[in-house]
DNA sequence: TATTATAATTAGGATAACCTAAAACGAGGT
DNA sequence: ACCTCGTTTTAGGTTATCCTAATTATAATA
């Protein structure tokens, strides 16, 4: 198994799930690489059993697939966490560094990284750490554009892409942050949080749109 | 530059230190790769400035080698540090993931992890870590069977072989450790320290000349 | 000097990834 | 039912790294 090839799991599960199937364009998308490309490896990655490949139709990750894609998830959430909280990175460099370090990793020192960590439960983004066994209990969040003015809430999980989190980390935000949604302009327009009633933070609808919370 | 152009250089350092020509063979053993794919990649990184090569005669790094070399010693001795002080690796291991994880890190991670570490001198086998600009000094030190029976001194590096490093951990090795020499077998048979006044070691006279301790 | 053994190189291939250009497929609209 | 357009695949090529078999160079020895 190669970084390369991991990159590709996790993109077709990023892209649909456990059960959609996931045509060829938006994983070259993702990649950044030609189709023809994209054809080819999972053409490999059907013959070695990650996935289930329909030609024209799309892929899907086996259970196989699924698996090893866990076991790298896993491996950059862990990651995440140490770079944040023993080297001081930002949100964006953490994910970005974590990326490298997942393929990285032999399975002796994830487990190893994790005990060290005190077994987080979530990644400093929010999303759940799955255990090494691959389970893992997803808490049941809305996006920010759910909730009403005057509604409470908390931050929970914030998408991770590299612009969004560059723009968002300077603003205050953080994972575990109680806010009241103050305002919402119309058509799709700013959404204004009061955070620990001491100030405000304006955010896009874009943006907030990629926040999850916890049900009002 | 990938892992496997890395991994060439050291090779060659390793061999030829700093003014030593290196013939292809020996490279070839350490790497585990055949002979012609070693000539090819020595082609390939002296077009790319990292080694002067000269065809049937060896290879010698250059300044730009010598420099990338250094970057990933460093790395290597750094992971060391992190993987046996917060992980519980034991010696091998920590060289063996070491050697995954230094090509991977790019130079922010291994500088701030540098600092998490609080900027060690030295790594869990006692090499000395090179600064960020690539300078060293190194102490002055001889190889445990250069000492005679009646000797005081006191362990400082151990040679990172697998094998040796597995040989002696269990056996209470450590770096720091003083002792004395209580005697020595003839024709390069065993030595025998006597630690901390209370226990003795007897170790093969092979080992011992992969042993770095004070001069006498 | 001639021989011979060892080391190194050349020749010819293989595999993993990636690319561009061209051909083929398939889903929606007339 | 047919045609068009976007998506996919095929065809043909590149680079990095590795291999085995065969050839050539060097250096040590007789």
């Amino acid at each position: 198994m190669t970084a390369n090839k991991e990159d590709y799991i996790k993109a077709i599960y990023k892209l649909g799930g456990e059960r959609e199937l996931v045509p060829n364009k938006p994983i070259a998308e993702q990649l950044g690489i030609a189709a023809p490309s994209v054809t080819e490896m999972l053409t490999r990655l059907a013959r070695e059993g990650f996935i289930a490949y329909t030609p024209y139709k799309g892929s899907i990750l086996t259970d196989k697939g699924l698996a090893s894609c866990i076991r790298v998830v896993r491996s950059h959430r862990l990651w995440e966490v140490f770079l944040m909280r023993h080297l001081g990175y930002s949100w964006s460099e953490a994910h970005e560094d974590a990326h490298l370090l997942e393929h990285t990793a032999p399975p002796r020192l994830v487990e190893r990284l994790d005990r060290f960590l005190n077994f987080p439960a979530c990644c400093p983004h929010g999303s759940v750490i799955p255990s090494a066994d691959g389970s893992a209990d997803l808490p049941e969040l809305v996006p920010l554009t759910a909730l009403a003015v005057g509604d409470t809430s908390c931050i929970r999980r914030v998408t991770e892409e590299a612009e969004l989190l560059d723009y968002l980390e300077p603003l205050g935000f953080a994972v575990g942050e109680a806010f009241t949604v103050k305002s919402r302009a119309l058509y799709e327009g700013p959404v204004t949080l009061t955070v620990k009633d001491a100030y405000d933070i304006s955010i896009s609808y874009k943006a907030a749109g990629k926040i999850f919370v916890d049900p009002a």
